[in-house]
DNA sequence: CCTCGATAGTTGCAATTGAAACTATACTCG
DNA sequence: CGAGTATAGTTTCAATTGCAACTATCGAGG
């Protein structure tokens, strides 16, 4: 009540992340959502199959921050649409090992310009110095919060 | 699949705001969700009005970027448990108007501390200058993406 | 003033989601 | 080796979500 104690949500950091999160992430699927019939889930297992090929669906787990329900249905999804390639690992059963398929492939091709293209025009709102500013806070937040500090290279 | 055009998710920056935002909220709800029984929608919406007396549900959208539905539903929670108050407003009766009751101010009251000294956590990782450049990256991204350029006092 | 389009909020329904349980395989240690 | 524990991934189930349709009210133009 009192302005003293009260929380200036506008000025809150989870909040402030949490609205333009969210708000990028709608933006950047009605470009592909649509047009090529996938989810957000969907691209983003995508995404880290355009960089890292043979991994496991553990392995996209860690790299999306995603449940592995979550990666679990959207590779079963993107293997009906035939977009992925899934096989045993030899040296553990256990495991899978996906990968695009030409068609993954393609649909990857398509849509990394149009991320990056969006990504630039939310960049564009930011001098050099500003960018470069950003990058390290964020980089110091991932950190902070334990993101990304394993890159299991591509077990 | 060639490097030159793999698009590199752990710095592209709608993905990294999506797992850090995710990741802060799903922290912060451990604060509060089981000890106070409230949901992250419901969260949201004292927020707003610790912040905001006498508001109508739509004002609490705009603030918070939540669909009306979610809005609507968190509202109704809130009433059941009575942290909230509801008067229909004299002007419009499509309206109501929306304040917290003397128990949603003490459990605003009780987790505002709890946020700030969350938030507190998260940027002792940032000196004092990477803080103000964040402020000012998130204020740029914010202004490109149209949040929060409203500010109708309150309707 | 009365009809028509806009707005506030709720409800129905179908899809998405995640926690927990389950299956199958691998690893460890006695 | 064999029992017990850990891990990969799927399935089940209940809860959350959001679009679309609905109700109620408002405000503008004929």
């Amino acid at each position: 009540m009192s302005p003293a104690e009260a929380l200036a949500l506008g000025a809150f950091l989870p909040y402030r992340l949490s609205v333009l999160a969210s708000r990028m992430s709608r933006e950047l699927s009605l470009l592909y959502a649509e047009r090529y019939g996938i989810a957000i889930p969907e691209w983003r297992v995508i995404a880290v199959l355009g960089q890292h090929e043979d991994v496991s669906a553990d392995f996209v787990c860690v790299k999306t921050d995603m449940d592995k329900v979550t990666v679990s249905r959207a590779v079963a999804r993107l293997l009906e649409k035939k977009l992925l390639l899934r096989r045993a690992s030899s040296t553990d059963r256990r495991r899978s090992m996906l990968r695009l398929s030409s068609a993954g492939r393609r649909v990857y091709a398509d849509i990394v310009p149009l991320a990056r293209s969006y990504e630039r025009r939310l960049l564009n709102a930011l001098d050099h110095e500003a960018r470069a500013a950003l990058e390290r806070a964020l980089g110091a937040l991932e950190t902070q919060l334990g993101i990304g500090a394993s890159d299991p290279a591509a077990p």
